[in-house]
DNA sequence: ATTTAAGGTCAACCATATTGACTTAATTAG
DNA sequence: CTAATTAAGTCAATATGGTTGACCTTAAAT
């Protein structure tokens, strides 16, 4: 159960400012994907694989295996969208020549051009919001956004620049 | 565009700083939709049915119109997953008195129970967080994440209690 | 009395996910 | 060398949650 009570001296963590959060996290991330998914509506793409196309672009030379296990998705959802993706000639993928059975992925130029085109929109938002609110809070925004993560994945996210050493 | 550049005094926005941004948001969402989905499951509900529930819960009384006006869905898409709330008997529907076309939804007392179980998982990983991430960092995450979310929307999530007045 | 608004419903369709069973090719372990 | 394991792919059936479009009823507003 969640501390509910107040106390004069220590500011106590109420049910309203935990309802807060989640609400924030619904919004933020209906608006967060809103206009990527314009986009891909263009190439008949959904956001599935834009997800494959951020994490291939991240991650170049990434295998169907470590995709699917940040995806969090089984083998046979991913194969109907890497296929388009490769299809449509937006990702490459060549055979590791250390192990042939792994596969390498990585983006064509074309697909360059779409995962720019899409993380712009995502990265011009995050500029506006950085701007607005601040540095000490986008280090806030950090700490609990990491924190709400799972722990055992919370070494995924590439630790950001300290910007006040 | 965005700023690329380094310069000596003012620390950038740096490329792997929007990026970092970005993947917090998928990681994220993805660990906070997780327990409330494997609770859903027991109930043959889907993510769908707890945003409703979520709502009604926070807006007794809410109309059908409101609600997808939040949810920014098609009437027919949320008829499905109302018309299942109702007939499970976790939502209540009267007509308003005052307009008797428009419906009032609230959660029955089943329906209370279950907003509890799902929000209370989502709670309590807010609780840890800001917890780990301190108060400073709450409201840098607040501050941050309202401007993620698009300005007509923002209204729409409650302000919370200025902690340190 | 007509128009508008809120709500509901039917049908067809699509995107994205699931489980389960099975195959192929390549590497690794015995 | 053979057997087991791993990476990837494939076929099939199913579920969820979304879409568009057409149409209807009821109640309120003009």
């Amino acid at each position: 159960m969640v501390d509910l009570k107040s106390s004069p001296d220590t500011p106590p963590l109420r049910e309203e400012d935990l309802r807060q959060g989640i609400e924030l996290m619904f919004y933020a991330y209906r608006d967060f994907t809103g206009e990527p998914d314009a986009i891909l509506e263009q190439y008949s793409l959904g956001r599935a694989h834009h997800r494959v196309i951020y994490f291939v672009g991240r991650n170049p030379g990434i295998s169907v295996t470590e995709l699917l296990d940040i995806l969090r998705i089984t083998k046979q959802s991913l194969s109907r969208v890497l296929g388009k993706l490769i299809e449509d000639e937006f990702i490459n993928q060549r055979a590791n020549p250390a192990d042939r059975r792994r596969k390498q992925l990585t983006l064509s130029d074309k697909g360059k051009a779409l995962e720019h085109a899409l993380t712009s929109t995502q990265m011009d938002r995050f500029v506006r919001a950085y701007r607005e609110a601040g540095d000490d809070a986008v280090e806030g925004f950090r700490r609990v956004l990491t924190s709400i993560i799972n722990p055992e994945d919370r070494a995924r996210v590439r630790p950001a620049t300290i910007r006040r050493p």
